[in-house]
DNA sequence: CTGCAGGCCCTTA
DNA sequence: TAAGGGCCTGCA
């Protein structure tokens, strides 16, 4: 009983997507992309340029990817905005990953993932995130799961110290000390403030959640690849505040083109002289 | 065995 | 406001 809807787009390539590292739960398997999101398991089979197969219908196409893709946003604009820019190292960064979209991720989740990235691994993050939902597929569990948990369950699931991290903020947003509607009410700099109130979200984390999980689309998570970046390409200082509302999709590009474009060079040849 | 990976917190000055 | 040490854990 698999139905594939057949879509057209631009501006969209699922690997980009799931290798920008803006989610850790999207994988393929035997050529089909597997996306746990919002209590669903969505199949995405890629055709040609542009074209892929949902296995869904038209109906849930409407009322959940469209949004979750950030279908309605107009990316070719953006590429093109940044094109027009003077930035040479943006432009090709941004012609590079050109098919990435930033995910309307839930924001529980969003908070939870990103804490336990701090100062980790992709590799453990993803097996990590994966043990706590209780398989690759299974769906990231809900408030009402997750406040069951005492602090041993998270330690556990490999936290380390990020345990206390997440099991007091679950205990938080359980007493609505930390409201996920609230950042929806604020501008991005108060939302911000607001999140950093609580242990374990530093400026990084709170970017990240405030662009993937509330897509304030302004902010500009600095992690150690974009320093990498502004002390390689712009000598140490990046101001994004000209970039104004595509600052953290920009900050996608930067991060997807540093991670896999042609600057990669230098570090495979790193990579192999440490085997020999 | 050391070093380190998509930071954060805490203490100092 | 900036700088520096420590931190869980798994893997090279």
């Amino acid at each position: 009983m698999e139905t594939w809807l057949k879509l057209k787009f631009s501006n969209f390539n699922i690997r980009q997507i799931a290798e920008s590292g803006q989610c850790f739960r999207i994988y393929e398997e035997d050529g089909i992309w597997r996306v746990p999101a919002f209590g669903r398991l969505l199949k995405i089979r890629e055709m040609n340029d542009d074209e892929y197969d949902f296995e869904c219908t038209p109906e849930e196409f409407n009322k959940i990817w469209k949004k979750y893709f950030d279908l309605e946003l107009d990316y070719g604009e953006i590429v093109e905005r940044l094109n027009n820019s003077n930035d040479a190292y943006l432009k090709k960064a941004a012609n590079f990953g050109k098919g990435i979209r930033i995910l309307r991720q839930d924001p529980l989740e969003t908070i939870i993932s990103f804490i336990i990235s701090q100062r980790n691994n992709i590799p453990r993050i993803r097996n990590t995130i994966t043990k706590i939902c209780g398989g690759k597929d299974a769906p990231f569990p809900e408030l009402s799961e997750l406040e069951k948990y005492d602090l041993d369950f998270w330690r556990k699931m490999g936290l380390g110290y990020r345990a206390e991290y997440v099991y007091e903020i679950i205990k938080s947003i359980s007493e609505k000390l930390l409201d996920l509607e609230t950042p929806k009410d604020l501008k991005y700099l108060d939302a911000l403030t607001y999140l950093k109130q609580f242990k374990g979200i530093g400026d990084k984390v709170a970017n990240c959640i405030l662009l993937y999980g509330y897509h304030f689309t302004q902010a500009f998570p600095r992690d150690v690849w974009i320093n990498r970046i502004i002390d390689r390409q712009y000598n140490g200082i990046f101001y994004n505040d000209h970039l104004d509302d595509i600052a953290g999709i920009a900050q996608q590009y930067m991060f997807f083109y540093e991670r896999y474009g042609v600057e990669k060079k230098q570090q495979r040849v790193k990579i192999v002289l440490t085997k020999i």
